[in-house]
DNA sequence: ACAGCTTACGTGTAACGTAAAGATA
DNA sequence: TATCTTTACGTTACACGTAAGCTGT
């Protein structure tokens, strides 16, 4: 089975049409039928129910649809990692969401500096879909929250618990509270995160913690966050603890299978660093 | 980059020799060492060093080593699990140790078969590296242990964390003993687990349950075994709890991104069995 | 009759094998 | 000099495109 044959099966999985495909591919769609064809004869096994003029994926080609993707995925991801490690310029690449490093970031930075063989960390800020760069072999660690992010396919070191807060201006209905609860919140506009399904929040979509507070100060929503963020606050915004959200855990997390000293080291020291801190610092 | 070439390049990683790699692949040199050449080309990477009578990888060719059997193995497993899907006749197929199971077993197989659409289950006994299988595409789920199994690449549903126990002839100078702890089994002879790595046990290798406890009722070895192994144990043996041993969590296991309607009841079915035992059996 | 997948056929690229050359210890 | 990789060259296999054929709607 090669690369070739499974590209060429998505585009037509993905299209059910095989002249769109062969589009797609930037080819003509008899050489695509053939290959098909092919890889049906490899395989011994139906992947598409041709009909007149409608294409379908059989069970099987449901199976390989999937399976190919995570090939593919899985390709992509090799020949970009080789190319990182060929090229000289040793880096770690980290990827972060601003202000969601619960403030352990700048120790353990500090910390990591001073491990022998430690590379320069390179830091990428990104909001949305941060376990993706993983995936794709663009970088080598990042830090995320569960359960908000898919860990499939990534290994991880659980950094810091926290509960979760409601952030909102001053002036807004619950302010006055020493505790709310998801209850309260009904009807209330909380932030879109970029690449999150399509779920009931039905507030502005978000890019940065800037504008994000920025949108909370200017009343057009609230936001539930981590409580750490309270380092981060502005003086026309408060927090009170959502008694029944769920808490978040910050966690470093890299490719499975990773075998780098630096990446180790790493890790090691972003557990140690955590550590300390939750033991004197709750 | 194709299946084609990182096949050549594992064969060559893996020898360190062009020749006896052309040998292996079945083919001659030449082709293959313009194969590897236009992968570096294409990478825009150097993956070996030829010194006259030496080759070696290089750094970005030891991460494609790596990256290379991740790619080949999804593709191995994207055919064998296309092909089943394939070929009629739809089972589960579940992978288990014999008594291995903590006695859930029948119970998750009873319920399971009263679920809607729920398909025969076919069980296969296999004592050594069991999740290989899930990861090659030949099984559907499997019964692990924690901490026993490498769990990358798999998702999991725990379902019973039990203590462990010391298994002994009843003539044993320690089967008088209520408790005991691992440094009271220094010089032990304990079994070794086929596909384990060469670790401290020296004693015989281990092929199934029967067997075990035949070579521990000889007094060629004991062995630290999950507690619930109580309900198996012959008149001649006896089991005492061992403090010190780290606890260990039975699990189902299924490789990662499963869709099938079927695994997913199967899953749901062990949860509520394991809970429901657990609940009132402790 | 039309849209769309497939078969037929001719062409070009590329992978392979044999043979010769270059490089290193 | 011996061993091992690379270059050179001729052949074969295979993938692609154009054109014609077939099939449901």
């Amino acid at each position: 089975m090669e690369v070739r044959e499974l590209v060429y099966f998505t585009a037509v999985a993905e299209e059910l049409h095989f002249g769109r495909a062969a589009a797609r591919l930037g080819m003509t769609q008899p050489p695509l039928s053939r290959a098909i064809q092919q890889l049906e004869r490899r395989l011994g096994v139906a992947l598409l129910e041709r009909g007149g003029r409608r294409v379908a994926l059989t069970e099987a080609g449901a199976v390989l649809l999937r399976e190919s993707r995570t090939v593919l995925d899985a390709a992509s991801a090799a020949a970009r990692r080789t190319r990182r490690a060929g090229r000289g310029d040793p880096r770690l690449v980290l990827v972060i969401k601003p202000g969601g490093d619960g403030g352990l970031l700048p120790a353990i930075l500090d910390a990591y500096q001073t491990e022998p063989g430690a590379l320069p960390v390179e830091l990428v800020c990104s909001f949305g879909e941060r376990e993706i760069l993983l995936r794709e072999g663009r970088a080598d660690a990042a830090l995320l929250h569960r359960p908000h992010h898919d860990l499939t396919g990534l290994d991880t070191q659980d950094l810091l618990t926290e509960t979760q807060v409601l952030v909102m201006p001053s002036s807004h209905r619950l302010a006055g509270r020493t505790r709310v609860c998801l209850n309260d919140l009904a009807g209330e506009p909380l932030p879109r995160w970029p690449g999150a399904s399509e779920g009931r929040s039905h507030g502005p979509e978000i890019h940065d913690l800037g504008q994000l507070l920025h949108l909370v100060a200017l009343r057009r929503m609230v936001a539930v966050l981590p409580s750490s963020i309270r380092d981060q606050l502005r003086d026309d915004l408060v927090a009170v603890p959502v008694d029944d959200a769920e808490p978040t855990t910050l966690l470093l997390a890299w490719p499975e299978h990773a075998t780098s000293p630096a990446l180790a080291a790493f890790i090691r020291t972003a557990a140690a660093v955590a550590g300390k801190t939750t033991a004197h610092g709750g």
